[in-house]
RNA sequence: GGAGAGAUGCCAGAGCGGUCGAAUGGGCCGGUCUCGAAAACCGGUGUGCGGGCAACUGUACCGAGGGUUCGAAUCCCUCUCUCUCCGCCA
């Protein structure tokens, strides 16, 4: 949620911004919030004004009734009751204007950064790195959904039986493989003097709200109707509404924590010849970085992020590459993403296997997330965060790209975990 | 699931329906003292929104939401959560 403040302020900057991205209500939406937020700070002057006269002559009532002058008493007292009236219309109309407001808010998406580049679809993202040789495949290479058939280790008809499409039982070397790369993405995070953090992995709508799932994106996540309460698309909602109306002082500065969590998407809709096999779950598994940092420094946190996500492809031997997607392909929420793209070479295309974004203070807002410094001042912080890694389509790249005439090859990194060097 | 107790500022903990944004203690920050520190003493120490260049000022907030009253942290109702005991149990 963009801050009103800003809003203010720096109009039309916030108006090309959105543009970038192709919010077309850009222009009318954020129009609509000024002339309501004027309405609504007159109203609160006026509410106010009633409120201190009325607070004034109670006090003043109480004074009379103690000198014994009870005829002026309840001449004063109509007078207040009169006021009383008032205060509710416009207390009334004030709350009205204020969910108006709140509604429209929640509508508009975040202002790209500067360094954003303009674009409608993944077609104009730009390429900012790529690292690595695609393997050249035999001919009769395959892709992962017949290869985890061949060795057993991904049963798609298993899953159907007890729970339905997109749900995965990983079985003998496929659940070793899933826990080693769970184990060595968390490792590489706190050699990096990150926090680990297991959270819960059902949340209230509350923090959906605080991160951004709600409003508008119920239909994404699984709902426990009994208790109300959702279960996480990811780590990045319970680790960060971990910090839903705190004030950080500095020595709480920086937060870095890491999780590992599954994670439940509904995907309604989403079904097609691209995600076959691994490509797209209901539940998946996923290391998540999540960090909190100062407004000047986030982009170097930012930055920082991209590098140990890299690595962590590197270290694994995945080709991939690194995009800076542009304003029509970020998130609703993100002010710049990155996102890790790893060539599989037997399904011959990219496949997205990271995304880290810098929200500024979006979620900051809406969490009021705030740090007080030495010389008390208050201000919003900035959130960030990126998958380290999510599972299945590393899972998907390392049965494709690592095929051979023996076996499956383990990534050298890994073998330590898995206790195992061949799938075969 | 049953019975009871409670929810107040960074923490602990007071708070006859008006003078309570809230005593007191601790913590923290600043100052005096000191070569330095401790102790002692003095002062400061919430957030949102509105107005103001600012100093400052109006208003709201004592778990959340309603209600009674001229006036509510204080009375009433509902909800949420926490604690204790019992039951169940990984």
């Amino acid at each position: 949620m963009l801050q009103l403040q800003v809003l203010r302020d720096q109009t039309q900057k916030v108006i090309a911004g959105l543009t970038k991205r192709n919010f077309r209500e850009a222009e009318s939406i954020v129009n609509e919030v000024l002339l309501v937020d004027t309405d609504r700070r007159a109203t609160q002057g006026l509410l106010d004004d009633i409120r201190a006269k009325s607070n004034a002559d109670s006090k003043k009532i109480g004074e009379l009734m103690k000198a014994g002058k009870s005829e002026e008493a309840t001449t004063l007292r109509n007078a207040v009751a009169a006021d009383k009236e008032n205060i509710k219309i416009n207390e009334n109309r004030l709350a009205d204007l204020e969910a108006q407001l709140q509604q429209l808010l929640y509508r508009i998406p975040n202002v790209p950064a500067e360094q954003v580049p303009p674009g409608k679809t993944p077609d104009d993202n730009i390429t900012t790195y790529e690292w690595g040789k695609v393997p050249t495949l035999a001919a009769d290479a395959q892709p992962h959904w017949e290869l985890i058939k061949k060795y057993d280790i991904i049963d798609f008809e298993l899953g159907v039986k007890i729970s339905g499409a997109g749900f995965p039982v990983y079985k003998g070397k496929g659940a070793r493989l899933q826990r080693a790369l769970i184990n060595f993405f968390l490792d590489e995070a706190l050699a990096l003097g990150y926090t680990e953090i297991q959270p819960p992995i059902v949340v209230n709508e509350a923090s959906g709200y605080g991160t951004g799932q709600l409003p508008d994106k119920e239909g994404q996540m699984y709902f426990a109707t009994e208790d109300k309460l959702y279960l996480i698309p990811t780590a990045e909602v319970p680790i960060t509404n971990l910090y839903r109306d705190v004030v950080l002082g500095d020595d709480d500065l920086p937060v870095k924590n890491v999780g590992y969590t599954p994670c439940f998407r509904r995907e309604a809709g989403s079904w097609g010849a691209h995600v076959r096999g691994l490509n797209r779950l209901h539940q998946f598994d996923k290391v998540e970085i999540v960090r909190i940092a100062r407004p000047e420094e986030s982009y170097d946190v930012l930055e920082e992020m991209c590098t140990h996500v890299q690595g962590l492809l590197e270290k694994l031997e995945l080709p991939y590459r690194r995009l800076l997607l542009c304003g029509g392909d970020m998130g609703f929420n993100s002010a710049m993403t990155f996102d890790m793209e790893v060539f599989s070479a037997a399904q011959q295309r990219w496949l997205e296997v990271s995304s880290v974004s810098n929200f500024e203070t979006f979620q900051a807002n809406r969490l009021k997330l705030r740090h007080k410094g030495k010389d008390g001042k208050v201000q919003l912080l900035h959130t960030l965060n990126g998958s380290a890694l999510a599972l299945p389509r590393i899972v998907a790249a390392i049965i494709e790209n690592n095929q051979s005439k023996d076996g499956i090859v383990i990534p050298k990194v890994l073998r330590s975990y898995t206790g195992f060097d061949l799938i075969s």
